[in-house]
DNA sequence: TACGTTCTTGTCACCGCTGTCAATAGTGCT
DNA sequence: AGCACTATTGACAGCGGTGACAAGAACGTA
């Protein structure tokens, strides 16, 4: 059902029809009685404007593009989901590309998105330093190109939570994991951390700190770096992993090595992804709230598309939580209270 | 850089420039000297076609739409991480919507994918019963719509694997875990758990089944319905949980219970999402080819698409596999000795 | 009655690209 | 030179919708 067909049918020209269905100002004048007739002749025939004629005309296509490291992985899949919540609502669609760390993918995918004459882009952890015509947010991106916005976790505070944590169980060796060096938060997260434990009065051991390597999403990683740490003798009572991913990993290179999880070392993770509630025993993670900063990210990239020029701070700052389930003890022998289980 | 302008600097026709680049057959007369000169300013002035332009045109829009439970959800998750993997390859781009199990969305959604005019449509753990005009493929949908390929899951297999193994492992007093009412494969999984444990030889105690309840992605289904399960006090030595998610609810139900994994009980889940591998201990589970499950669908639904009338298979048939890892366990007491970790 | 206003609706050009058909130029042959 | 034929390219008509502008009708006023 075409406009045409539906005007003939209604005896009006298509433009008039196409003013009222779209509520243009123009068609104020027009009498209610007119209005009404077209309003249910396009029900009854179900009319629907054609979505490429109408973004052909309009320069406007009411999709875009999001960019993230791998669908499959819980942290980009769990920013999607806010991402999605608050798009669809909006009357907005969007298209996904992973690019799984290839440097030409992350270069190609956003040309793509622009060639399919996306109206902005979100990019999900991944290293950004196009400046493309049309607004882009990043999540997690930490570098800075004006006129993007970065939605980013309070890194300070994250740190201090998670160490504070520590601290207060009497936690005083407590080995490191830091993230790859490609990972974009990598940077930020350590020196928080090196940040708040000075303040705390924690002295990080440098034989106490590793490092994830390799592209992996399996725990793998953090397994190897903990076998490497383990290697080192250097004597530790708690371990803050990177992720909750290699702090799985963490957890079963220590169990190999004959210590029991929490009583002989804590673990703390680091997202809250969906799976840390479902381990056993429960992480203790520091959580970032990746729903929300996935809705964030959508609402104000629909705000910069709709009002260009407004909203332009460069970042949006979202609180971090600190989730204790049972992979956190003190560090005093004591009796093991089962701590209880926190979905 | 519009195709006119293009033609003009080229001082040729809009629709010469079209023939060559869009390597119409109708271009093969076209000298080598004229098509060069117009791919090199192509080249020159980064020339594509507008998308829309193009797609108001051929009524081709090389997009489809995915409608899945959830996209954070580990399952839906991989199975686009397969779908995304062949249809960028091929030059498709695709949309997302998750119903989150409300039949009014199941509904909505696929509308507003033709709206948008995509070229097909993949769902995905979805009930599906429209009859589109468009090819769809549905990845583990179980209803019979004519048209519709179904990518599924050799069901009668993966219950013999997995009864096989416990059976062979002793276990003999079995206990299972249906599906929720809603889930698409509940029905036939158990249909064909019957099936093989009567082959088998192995009889399955009516006490010994329990089913999950309400609508959550989280192992607490699996955990309620364990509880249940053990408050019965009937005796059993292995547990086949319905999936991976309920698989983690109710190892934490059964070791609340002071129950070992996998010494005291057995426990197999379904489908091995990521985390599967990274339970402590590793979970042994049916794997399902979620991404190859993804990727099948797409081919097909591209195949469909550009060759109509071909490929009308109803039924793609995937094949499981067991993944022993760490949680199941002869029922003979032994000693325990550490399984190798799959990851 | 004549003219200025306000309503109500239609005309037109165009968004950018493509496929059909036709026109023009070039070639070989008698 | 004249003709048949092919190689090369262009004109044109949309695809379906939108918005600026304008025309015609209806109404009020002098």
């Amino acid at each position: 059902m075409s406009l045409k067909k539906l005007a003939e049918h209604l005896d009006l020209s298509p433009a008039t029809v196409s003013l009222v269905i779209n509520r243009s100002s123009v068609a104020d004048s027009i009498p209610q009685e007119t209005k009404d007739r077209i309003f249910a002749a396009a029900r009854k025939f179900k009319y629907r404007a054609n979505f490429f004629a109408r973004s052909l005309r309009t320069q406007r296509s009411f999709t875009i593009g999001v960019i993230v490291p791998e669908v499959s992985d819980g942290y980009s899949a769990s920013v999607m989901s806010g991402v999605e919540d608050y798009l669809l609502q909006e009357g907005y669609f969007y298209f996904v590309a992973s690019h799984r760390h290839r440097a030409d993918l992350i270069d190609e995918y956003p040309r793509m998105f622009l060639e399919r004459s996306v109206d902005g882009l979100i990019a999900v952890d991944t290293p950004w330093h196009l400046n493309l015509s049309v607004p882009v947010v990043t999540v997690s991106g930490h570098n800075e190109v004006k006129g993007v916005t970065n939605i980013v976790l309070n890194h300070q505070r994250a740190a201090e939570l998670a160490l504070k944590h520590l601290f207060h169980l009497g936690h005083r060796r407590v080995a490191f994991m830091k993230g790859q060096e490609f990972s974009s938060d990598t940077e930020v997260r350590w020196a928080n951390i090196e940040r708040a434990a000075q303040q705390i009065g924690l002295k990080i051991d440098p034989r106490l700190v590793t490092q994830l390597q390799g592209d992996s999403p399996s725990p793998q990683l953090g397994y190897i770096a903990t076998k490497v740490l383990l290697a080192s003798r250097s004597p530790f009572s708690a371990l803050f992993a990177f992720n909750d991913i290699s702090a799985m990993g963490a957890i079963r290179a220590l169990r190999e090595a004959g210590k029991h999880i929490p009583e002989d070392v804590s673990v703390i993770g680091f997202d809250d992804i969906q799976s840390a509630a479902f381990q056993n025993p429960g992480l203790t993670t520091v959580r970032q709230p990746l729903r929300e900063m996935g809705r964030a990210a959508a609402e104000i990239l629909l705000k910069r598309i709709n009002r260009p020029g407004s909203e332009l701070r460069d970042q949006h700052i979202v609180e971090p939580e600190l989730v204790i389930r049972e992979t956190t003890y003190p560090v005093a022998t004591g009796t093991l209270v089962t701590a209880k289980w926190r979905p």
